[in-house]
RNA sequence: GGGCCGCUAGCUCAGUAGGUAGAGCAACGCCCUUUUAAGGCGUGGGUCGAAGGUUCGAAUCCUUCGCGGCUCACCA
């Protein structure tokens, strides 16, 4: 039992003398912060004002309680002439945490703090649970929740105890209004995508599987991307395109990684990446101003800026000016050996597009803390992808990084349908000997989607971005778990 | 899996020349009808994460285990 033994004695007590502590409605006068703002027009008016309460100053006959609704406190002055017998009694059982609702004029107290003197008092909702309530001044912090597993693990207790804690997940969910408002004005379709697929695909990582029970059991997985089915919808005759949605991977977990995570990816017909990357930063740059109020940004101590135009770097260049190599004119033997020193693991049989995507991720991704778009990967790094026009071996892709961080994917999408079967049936070959590129099962071949290719798909750019990792950035947050409302947390005991 | 740190009252934490546990807040009682970390006096409350060991004696030293956090590695 998650109560608290003294608490619950209140609650009967409360019970006993005919009041209910959980009540059903009250009506409210306004936001506190509404009273605040607007001062002289509430000084020595009626309001109704609910609340938690977050201090309690209990003087004889008086007392003071501060309450605190979502984003602002105000003070309560209690007199027990004021409230009568019967209120009074309720004050004296009050505790931190309470949610009351309180009647009563706007007015200063001699020491000058706004306050409601109050002449009813209702309790909206009774604590049976004991919660940490931070004690602080403007400029002193006596105590406040420190333990991180109870911040992410009881989250309504970190929202509870500090409001700006709130804040990260406002702004959250106003990227997200932001950019869905940025589609729409540039004339996208919000379309939904099943979660609930039979074949997976469109990214390479592990699922997560399950079972329907209505079709005999039949195995089906929770989505990793949305890309295959986005793709029917350009097929389909939607030129564009775009999802919110959930994705679900059943690997690492880190401080950049929750099992579940939420990506916009969008599609557009008769376009290639390079336009897409004018698209990438033109949207990132407008919601953070909507957002943030500047495309200036600080990062964990770091000024970043994302005005566009961003600069735009070929993997083999990054290579080049973080290590001085030029690895695609370099013999096998001496990219192992750059390799070996430097601990990077090349898989065998060695593959030259696999080497320079491996030597990418160990000395380069982590130096790029201005916003940079890396493209023309190695073709063995996507079969989704159309050729690099004028570069053999190589595909039209970018990853936008920022911070060190990839922000997102896209590509000028492969719409030749044989050679997506080619490439699809290649990858899985390669599969079969070395289990793919990254060590996962690979994906299992979508003949559904070829056929759909087969209908004729327009050129089209493709793009995923990362919506965690982009609040992450837009709120200087170390951890995606401080953006995510209740990441996944191994299970206590 | 490696490294580091933590696990003591309801909450936040002190507590090593090893001597059977403390503070603040919260709770309870009394005083106090404009306080703001309100104040004053008093009371109750802990098998010190678990199990072994060393010792006359362990929250404290040793061993093992459990739980958690951060971090590196792995993994998109």
């Amino acid at each position: 039992m998650p109560f608290h033994k003294e608490l619950l004695e209140k609650r009967e007590n409360l019970i006993k003398s005919g009041i209910n502590p959980y009540p059903y409605s009250f009506e409210q006068s306004c936001p506190i912060k509404k009273i605040r703002a607007e001062e002289a027009g509430f000084l020595d008016k009626q309001v109704s004002i609910p609340g938690r309460i977050v201090a309690q100053r209990i003087q004889g006959k008086a007392s003071f309680v501060d309450i605190e609704d979502f984003d602002d406190h105000i003070q309560v002055y209690f007199k027990k002439d004021h409230v009568g017998e019967a209120g009074w009694n309720i004050v004296m059982q009050l505790d931190l945490g309470d949610i009351i609702g309180v009647r009563g004029k706007v007015f200063r107290t001699r020491t000058n703090e706004l306050t409601i003197s109050a002449e009813e008092i209702q309790i909206l909702a009774k604590t049976t649970v004991q919660v940490p309530i931070s004690k602080k001044t403007e400029d002193k912090v006596f105590y406040q929740l420190a333990d991180p597993e109870i911040k992410y693990r009881e989250r309504y207790i970190h929202w509870i105890t500090e409001p700006q804690a709130r804040q990260k997940l406002v702004t959250r969910a106003r990227i997200i209004s932001e950019t869905r408002k940025f589609m729409e004005s540039n004339g996208f379709l919000e379309v939904t995508t099943p979660t609930l697929e039979m074949i997976y695909g469109g990214a390479e990582a592990t699922p997560f599987e399950t079972n329907v029970k209505a079709l005999s059991n039949q195995k089906v997985f929770l989505r990793i991307s949305p890309e295959l089915s986005l793709k029917r919808f350009i097929v389909g005759g939607f030129p564009k395109v775009f999802t919110i949605c959930q994705n679900f991977r059943n690997e690492g977990i880190d401080r950049s990684h929750n099992p579940e995570f939420t990506m916009m990816e969008w599609y557009e017909a008769y376009t290639d990446y390079e336009f897409q990357m004018k698209r990438f930063e033109e949207l990132v740059f407008t919601v953070s101003v909507n957002t943030t109020g500047s495309g200036k940004i600080t990062y964990q101590g770091r000024e970043i800026d994302l005005t566009p135009p961003w600069r735009r770097l070929t993997m083999v260049d990054a290579i080049k000016e973080f290590n001085g190599i030029e690895v695609e004119s370099m013999p096998e033997e001496e990219i192992k050996d750059f390799a070996r020193k430097r601990e990077i693991d090349i898989q065998e049989p060695f593959n030259l597009g696999l080497a320079i995507d491996e030597i990418f991720k160990a000395t380069c991704e982590d130096k790029l803390i201005q916003p940079t778009f890396i493209m023309d990967h190695p073709m063995e790094t996507s079969p989704l992808t159309k050729a690099k026009r004028g570069k053999p071996g190589f595909i039209e892709r970018f990853e936008p990084f920022i911070v060190g961080m990839e922000m997102g994917n896209a590509y000028s999408e492969l719409t030749d349908p044989v050679e997506q079967h080619e490439r699809l049936c290649r990858q899985r070959q390669a599969g079969q000997s070395q289990k793919g590129e990254s060590g996962h099962p690979v994906n299992p071949m979508d003949m559904d989607f070829v056929k759909a290719i087969g209908c004729g798909m327009p050129p089209t750019g493709g793009v995923g971005l990362g919506i965690d990792r982009l609040v992450m950035l837009l709120t200087d947050s170390h951890s995606i778990r401080e953006i995510i409302a209740f990441p996944l947390m191994k299970p206590k005991q």
